[in-house]
DNA sequence: TCGACCGAAAGTGTATACACTTTTTGTTTT
DNA sequence: AAAACAAAAAGTGTATACACTTTCGGTCGA
């Protein structure tokens, strides 16, 4: 899971920081709810506070996690409201972006496709929870990519790194294979050029990766480091 | 021009500093490729520079400054290749917007709009230049909270804040004039539940805006307290 | 025993200090 | 006079200090 959702530059430090528990929350190592104190990520990672804060305010405009004033940061645990609102949104904006891929497709585009949906399957077969998540994330961005739209894509990460902490890690490994087998259907309609097809594909797959969303609240990590190391 | 796109929960200090630097820039008192030296502004606002940075952070997630490492941040100058990107995705997500609104419609949300077109043709005639700046960009963020989806309202704000640095909307009175107009257009077609109209509506009133763009680089600002005060 | 209160400990919020980098400026050299 | 260099000034990056808030543990009183 890409921390560089938007591709600001901030110091190396902070963006290793930022990495690290991008990995941990998305990987559920930190559960929501979870307390991030300044002091003891400072310990963990050698720095000072300020670079922490640096990126704990990073990760809460991802929203990664929440700060509250005064209290502190915590692992963001995302309402059923948020996450159907955010799906609704990537409906929309996906289900228009394939009608433009029809548009601009060419065999090289369907083969860059293609090639990611076998590395998501290579993924998937060998149970490698972390690589599918990111791949199966990326295929969404990689279409974006290919229509050269840098802004589409980076706006598409960045919804989905806002539902990985909900989704995609909560997948099991028969919804994966769902997702990976989807979209090689799309990728199959785009290569025909079925607008309609592969519009409706697209709106269905994302249905489907919906309905699996899973809502069971786990108990807060206590020790940070362990989670980190 | 509101600055909580994402709400992220800062400090009021930190806020009003972005606040007022997003209406400076998106006002154009401050030009793309200003500096702004932290302890001017720090001196300016009053604070320290920590607060300072904090909100010049936010400030470059928000696409309105550029940050670059050891030299400082600069007002952004987006690209005409970005632009055109911002709009692309604009039309993709808008027009599902507004497919999926004339399925909710409701008498009162109908209302809503057409007060918020009034307000509008109220700030175009009166001249009202960053007025009608922030009514016109807010018109497609009220439809998305009327839609009562929030996650939408705030990715369009902040597509749309994104544009407003390179769109002189308010530079051409007679620009202002015509997307309002083009708003009450929208509006009506979405009271008759005319969705295939309003649709293209819409679509051609995002070209409209986007044909309007502008790409005189000015010369960077001086004197960033005039430019504040 | 339970709840309210109080003090200590822990933690966040902001300012400041200092190291290091970039920019500027004045001088020298060709 | 223009280019090159060097020292100083300005500016950013990170750490630390300190004030203030929240949290936690224990004591007192009902």
């Amino acid at each position: 899971m890409e921390t560089s959702s938007t591709a600001t530059s901030t110091t190396s430090s902070t963006n290793h920081i930022v990495e690290s528990l991008t990995r941990a929350i998305v990987e559920h190592r930190l559960h929501p709810g979870t307390k991030l104190a300044e002091q003891k990520l400072a310990d963990h990672f050698g720095v000072s506070r300020t670079l922490v804060r640096q990126a704990l305010f990073q990760l809460s405009q991802n929203r990664l996690i929440r700060l509250e004033p005064a209290r502190g940061a915590f692992v963001a645990a995302p309402s059923v409201e948020e996450a159907k609102q955010v799906f609704a949104v990537r409906r929309m904006l996906e289900a228009e972006m394939t009608r433009a891929f029809v548009q601009v497709v060419t065999p090289g585009k369907i083969k860059a496709l293609r090639e990611h949906v076998a590395q998501e399957k290579l993924a998937v077969s060998n149970q490698d929870v972390p690589g599918r998540t990111e791949l199966l994330g990326d295929f969404h961005v990689r279409m974006a990519e290919l229509m050269g739209n840098q802004v589409l894509a980076e706006l598409l990460r960045e919804l989905i790194s806002r539902c990985a902490l909900i989704t995609l890690m909560y997948q099991s490994a028969h919804a994966a294979e769902h997702s990976n087998e989807e979209h090689a259907e799309i990728v199959k309609a785009l290569a025909a050029k079925d607008e309609a097809l592969a519009v409706q594909l697209m709106n269905e797959h994302l249905m489907h990766v919906e309905e699996n969303l899973t809502f069971d609240r786990k108990v807060p990590t206590n020790d940070i480091s362990m989670a980190l190391s």
